[in-house]
DNA sequence: TAGATTGTTAATCGATTAACAATC
DNA sequence: TAGATTGTTAATCGATTAACAATC
């Protein structure tokens, strides 16, 4: 299962019983694909006018068919014997991801990593704007940090407010995480990334997902282990060098 | 399904013939969760000497059931009854990941992010340890990040060699990843977690995982945009603040 | 028209849950 | 023994794939 949200928290979009595009509910694992899917289409903006979903698909490296599963949830937006267009494909992915507006998105934590956060520069062509860096070290407000002033958890309902954030990305010391979270969702976040390595308990109404670092880490140790096994023991040979996928 | 690997990609542990503890195929889905486990058993050691997969499962987010299940891949370790050993679960599942050594880590593209997965305090208690810098711009290298000296990509095999290297994190530039990436698996890196916004080619023997950050943003965004349509539409209300998952 | 490609269906596969017999 | 809890089975659920009719 993809990190973060609970097991089968589908995303219910009821038939709107009147007015435009009757939304489908869409599949989580298709809300998850939808992200490199956009990638994609902006990496052929320009070049193209259309693009098939077997061009697409190999950009993004899943199956053709399963593409075409996961866009006709949002609508049928491609046509048959050419492809999609690439700017209504990706308006109405845009659309569905919400990022029409330009989100505001708060960094709580700005220690080692929460500095990364907020100096990294994938957030804003992608649709979000780090808008305010917030920490409880007293050492570090006031500090300006990518352009940014870091300003006291203490001042969270004000900033939450002034800067219409709904988005926080989570970067505190594990032990003192919970505690944030809560001051956070006190204030009417409503969806946090969270990079501390616990478990966070929200109420239902609020989205969680995880970046865990020392985590992927450890799946990758994972197969490392196996592979140094299969190699001793002459197990399932996966053939030396093999082409692989090129996306 | 959990980001980077093609789906699919069980975890063949194919029955040992003979010899010690005939290993079961792993599920991709349970490799996940034994890192979270393990982090709950860590919070737990020195407080009791046994857990029950309940209490267990609730430190870690999931449902008990699922939980034995997981467990019963690795064997039986558990006592009915009772419950489980945190320190045998904690060696087996250790064990497992193939964290008993201590792995040896490089950190590719020493910039915002990269410097940042360099300083991360995260790393050393969970099996791993940054054992080198490396990065094309020459203005960069000889610096000193975190106490390791940046090295010269074109230095990459050697220091591979050397410090027995065999896991990357790769952050470099969206534009030059897959080159570097191509750089990382001939000369030997057998698996990559990909920070670049970008789908790697590799061969099949090679192992990738990818943190997207702008993606889980999307993601949650996504969400964002359902739970404000659900306000004005008044459609699946959720409780105002339920209880939610106390972990 | 003929070729290309979508949108969708049915089959398959994998993951999760509920329930309970086994057993400490 | 009685109560607690594991390990496993069967049922369910969700996600992916293969295949193809619809149609540009």
């Amino acid at each position: 299962m993809s990190p973060g949200l609970p097991p089968g928290h589908a995303a219910e979009l009821p038939d709107v019983t009147e007015g435009a595009a009757a939304a489908r509910a869409i599949p989580d694992a298709t809300v998850a694909r939808l992200s490199t899917y956009l990638r994609a289409l902006g990496a052929l903006a320009g070049s193209t006018a259309t693009v098939s979903s077997d061009a697409l698909a190999r950009l993004a490296g899943v199956n053709a068919g399963l593409l075409r599963k996961d866009l006709s949830y949002l609508g049928s937006y491609g046509i048959r014997g050419v492809g999609y267009d690439i700017t209504t494909l990706t308006d109405q992915i845009s659309r569905t991801l919400g990022l029409t507006g330009g989100r505001a998105v708060a960094v709580v934590g700005v220690g080692n990593l929460g500095q990364a956060l907020a100096g990294y520069a994938g957030f804003g062509s992608r649709g979000f704007r780090i808008a305010a860096l917030l920490d409880a070290d007293l050492a570090r407000v006031g500090q300006v940090v990518h352009g940014l002033p870091v300003r006291h958890i203490d001042d969270l309902a004000e900033v939450v407010r002034n800067e219409l954030i709904s988005i926080a990305m989570l970067a505190t010391p594990a032990t003192v995480a919970q505690r944030v979270c809560d001051q956070l969702v006190a204030v009417g976040v409503t969806s946090i990334l969270n990079f501390a390595p616990v478990v966070l308990s929200v109420p239902s109404q609020v989205d969680v997902r995880k970046v865990d670092l020392a985590g992927e880490l450890q799946i990758l140790s994972f197969h490392e282990h196996r592979k140094a096994r299969d190699v001793n023991t002459g197990g399932p040979a996966v053939a030396p060098l093999a082409t692989g996928v090129r996306a």
